[in-house]
DNA sequence: AGGCGCGCTCGAACCGATTCGACACCAGGC
DNA sequence: GCCTGGTGTCGAATCGGTTCGAGCGCGCCT
């Protein structure tokens, strides 16, 4: 069934069909009405290749993932997610490319076949591969997270920087005097991943700014190494009394080495961060972060990437996201140890039990 | 750059170019080469839509996804990321579509306008809207898990009733008694989601060959459901020793409750079920449990998906995956309670405050 | 009455590939 | 010397749409 047939039971020709469908050109009500009308008995549909070969272009946009063999975290299925759910809305289809390694020719047929309008390329890092070649094929594209030339293409982020920052700020109001970051995994610094350089550059200026005692450890993405780095930061520095994170994925044992460690949360140690909403709401107790707006994010991609389709001239545009703290339960001041009026005996004396 | 323009700077005729691309016709070697100089000078790819036409074949397949709004879970995520890294083994792209309430235009979209050659349909209920769908069209489809009538269509799954049924033997030959399911959510089971439906039949059919006393319950697939749900749960029936879950999203709640309540792992409780593989290995401590291969279903179900689009004529090819149970420490013969030699008593003391 | 403009429709070109039939060329066999 | 067969190449048709230029019929204005 094709647009052919379809002019030909209507008794008109193909393009007065077009005409009819695109409404591109005046047709007359009673031919339109005879035209929709056989449309719908035939159940038509225009074939998406034929259309897009001859519009140039595909009404498609890649999307980016990391390398597939390493699973996906939560929070970048949310973004998956949240990228299809927003795409739809501007009828645009999502192209799921994987890259990294082996899957590089998935990448590389995608970009140079012209299967898509747009691109959106997840996790960038600071000097990205993908980014160069999209910028070289001049297919429009967003990116999630800036490369270290931030002035040119599009790109929307989360201000990590400031958010970490503010984090330790809450800390510091609280009273706290020493803190402790636990970052992404240390590969993801040294490969100059942004979130991860950008988390730990908040942190230390920020603590610097208040005196802080500040000591900054990085964790691999699970709830293992999560346990072990609690362990271990707390056994080296007993003074801390606040963590930040911006590791969600070692929450779960975070909170398991602080169970086992006796110490309470916040009672005894404040804990907040940059982690998705989900995560800082299974924490136990829930965690108070700046929820990382995972499905805001996914939203302006799109939009970006659809404006810079249709105008590919417009000036490249660069959203920066930095959503409020969210005040959980994680957080409150430190105990006193020893010094000014101990007027919450029980608090005190399991802190000393703790520290033994 | 296209074929047109690399035949004239090769001096050849269109043609010519496509069959020393192809191969489909002897090409002589000299003019072979030449044209490939060409094409290698110019960074030429052959355009996706125009093949598409022409071929009549996408080289695209699609990957309906449940409902976008609700979050994918871990293992719906992972699976997501096995079809495209096998699919990419193909070189076939693949198109996530979204399913479900407004997203229902991009799946209609991505069926009637012939944009892939073939579909992975995800979560199907045995009544199925969507697999009805595809069966009208004629576009050849996988679907993950089976409709009520298994025999039509090609399917690839998991045995949850025989999975289901292996975890109840197992605790039945440690010795356990008196056992629970913890299955999926209710609405699951109403609305005729097979895999939770069968796992209720293999636990029911499995306690009753080996005279158990069994209690089945849905849990919401959270961690907070998980861990009211445990609570409930032995509250209600404290004779309870051995636990079989399906629901890995309530796990992390399900520790957490037996934690709480001070029931031991495996010492007093144990727990095995049918999770995927990243789950059992962060229980604490490690989950005894039928690991769900989801990499293996994925690989499987393109597989095939490629052999039903290149023969559609051959007949429809069913895979009923059963993967073994993986030995890990949370599972143990029952406490033997006031009966036959007591012989750990600070284990049955434990045993009973927490009945308290 | 002639000319103009407008509304509607048609035919043909085009997008960029694949594929089929035809043909030129050359070697070998009778 | 002619026919045969195989090899290598070309031109044209085709896939199913979109879009441009042109033409037709009609009413209105001068």
């Amino acid at each position: 069934m094709n647009i052919g047939e379809i002019a030909k039971r209507a008794g008109v020709s193909r393009s007065t069909v077009s005409y009819a469908l695109s409404g591109k050109r005046t047709v007359s009500e009673a031919t339109r009405r005879r035209i929709l009308r056989v449309i719908d008995e035939a159940g038509y549909r225009p074939n998406a290749s034929a259309r897009a070969l001859a519009e140039g272009r595909t009404r498609t946009i890649a999307l980016v993932i990391p390398p597939a063999g390493r699973s996906l975290t939560p929070i970048q299925l949310g973004f998956v997610a949240g990228v299809v759910a927003a795409a739809s809305l501007h009828e645009l289809d999502v192209l799921l490319s994987p890259s990294g390694g082996e899957h590089d020719r998935s990448f590389e047929r995608i970009i140079s076949g012209r299967r898509v309008d747009g691109v959106i390329l997840m996790e960038v890092r600071l000097q990205d591969a993908r980014a160069a070649r999209l910028r070289e094929s001049g297919l429009p594209f967003v990116a999630i997270g800036h490369t270290a030339d931030a002035g040119t293409g599009c790109w929307v982020d989360l201000d990590y920087e400031g958010l970490v920052g503010n984090c330790v700020h809450h800390l510091a109001d609280l009273g706290h005097r020493a803190i402790a970051l636990i970052n992404r995994p240390q590969e993801f610094l040294d490969s100059g991943y942004g979130p991860a350089r950008r988390a730990l550059d908040g942190f230390t200026a920020a603590a610097a700014a208040r005196s802080l005692t500040a000591t900054a450890i990085c964790c691999s993405d699970d709830a293992m190494a999560g346990e072990a780095c609690v362990e271990n930061l707390l056994a080296a520095h007993p003074a801390i009394t606040g963590i930040v994170t911006a590791n969600e994925a070692a929450l779960p044992g975070m909170e398991r080495a602080l169970r086992r460690l006796g110490r309470a949360v916040p009672g005894q140690i404040s804990i907040t961060g940059v982690v998705g909403r989900h995560w800082a709401e299974e924490f136990h107790p829930p965690l108070t972060a700046a929820d990382v707006p995972i499905s805001d994010m996914a939203d302006r991609a799109v939009e970006l990437l659809a404006e810079r389709i249709s105008s590919p001239a417009a000036p490249e545009r660069h959203v920066l996201l930095a959503p409020p703290i969210s005040l959980r339960s994680s957080t409150a001041p430190p105990v006193q140890r020893a010094e000014s009026d101990p007027a919450l005996p029980s608090q005190g004396s399991h802190a000393e039990c703790s520290t033994s």
